[in-house]
DNA sequence: AAAGCGTGGAG
DNA sequence: TCTCCAAGCTT
């Protein structure tokens, strides 16, 4: 193998991206520099996320928000509502966060090093790089999940993650030129989306495959090791959904910190890994009232455990007041609210339920 | 520093 | 159906 040197590694790779970058709605045009709005914007949303899932978002948000200074006017309501689907919700909240600081405090200019940005909620040391290189051409080194298997192949690194990182961060830096950082952490991801992905990697067409060890040795798409997931354990809980005459049903407000922080939901009880009694979870329903289950439970799967909700619907009075943290919501107003996934199944669930019973 | 934190698509 | 996992951050 003819050993290439770093910089020969990343300039085969900029001549790769240049005709193969993909074109992404948050990039700039070819040789221009995208705005910091723009990337942290893309980079919030993209953390832990696909960018088939991003790409709507990202639009909708820029539409509805097209600089930063209107998304810090905005209550935090709205931009939760807007996430709403998209997942890990502190993220809507951190970037809410930032967006006021840097309106407010910074007169509407992101910072421009990763070492201030890095102090911004919601950005860690992947984005601030990100940030740094692509919207301010600083050569910072880009760590995300597409780097760090791309390095552990590149150079067959077979110490497992997540103990492998330093490791690999400290390969990446080897990699990262002082020109064009920003297209070199993009390249780098792309190759690692398109190319050398988890499963069945298409070396053949890989722009490195002449410099990676990896595939020299055979075991490139076994890298890079894993520590082996804890299991999922099962939760329990069930889900109140009560409608009015005028169809209005009743949402609350979750609490600001923990699991869906912030979002909205049809009341639910705790959820808790062992099954309780019906007369139980009846018990925690938010108003009195002729409680029907629905006869199908709604599962849901998060990062680290299992749900199985048991929905329970009534139909109460027009004049039932709202409980703490609760309010009535029109049904033709549900698409507008801040409802995650899950909730948005149970209202599903309960909607059926309904149309069913005639 | 290990654990908590979502979702939907791919295989 | 089920497992894996995608441009990580926070505490």
């Amino acid at each position: 193998m003819a050993q290439s040197g770093a910089v020969d590694i990343a300039e085969d790779l900029l001549a790769w991206y240049d005709v193969a970058r993909r074109d992404l709605p948050w990039r700039a045009p070819p040789g221009q520099r995208a705005d910091p709005y723009h990337v942290w914007l893309s980079e919030m949303m993209l953390q832990q996320t696909t960018v088939k899932a991003v790409a709507p978002y990202y639009r909708a948000f820029l539409a509805r928000w097209p600089r930063i200074e209107d998304m810090a006017r905005a209550p935090v309501e709205d931009v939760l509502a807007a996430w709403a689907g998209l997942g890990y919700y502190a993220r809507a909240r951190n970037m809410h966060k930032t967006a006021r600081i840097v309106a407010d405090e910074l007169g509407g200019r992101f910072p421009r090093t990763a070492g201030e940005l890095v102090k911004l909620p919601g950005i860690g040391p992947y984005t601030a790089a990100a940030i740094a290189a692509i919207a301010f051409d600083e050569p910072a080194t880009v760590v995300d999940g597409n780097v760090e298997r791309v390095v552990a192949r590149l150079f067959a690194v077979r110490e497992r993650l997540p103990g492998a990182k330093p490791k690999l961060r400290s390969l990446a830096e080897t990699l990262t030129p002082r020109h064009r950082p920003g297209d070199f952490a993009q390249a780098m991801m792309d190759l690692g989306a398109t190319i050398c992905t988890p499963r069945t990697p298409a070396c053949s067409r890989c722009p490195l495959r002449a410099d990676c060890q990896g595939l020299a040795e055979g075991v490139a798409a076994t890298l890079p090791l894993r520590a082996p997931k804890a299991e999922r354990p099962q939760r329990r809980g069930a889900a109140f959904v009560a409608r009015r005459p005028d169809d209005h049903v009743l949402l609350r407000r979750r609490p600001e910190k923990g699991l869906l922080g912030g979002m909205m939901e049809p009341p639910t009880t705790e959820w808790r890994t062992e099954t309780r009694s019906e007369t139980a979870l009846l018990g925690e329903a938010p108003v009195a009232a002729d409680w029907r289950r629905v006869l199908a439970p709604v599962t849901h799967t998060f990062t680290h455990f299992h749900l199985m909700l048991d929905v329970y619907t009534a139909d109460v009075p027009a004049d039932t007041p709202a409980p703490d943290a609760c309010r009535w919501v029109a049904a033709g107003d549900l698409p507008e609210e801040a409802l995650p996934s899950v909730m948005r199944k149970v209202l599903a669930a309960a909607s059926e339920s309904l149309v069913a019973r005639g």
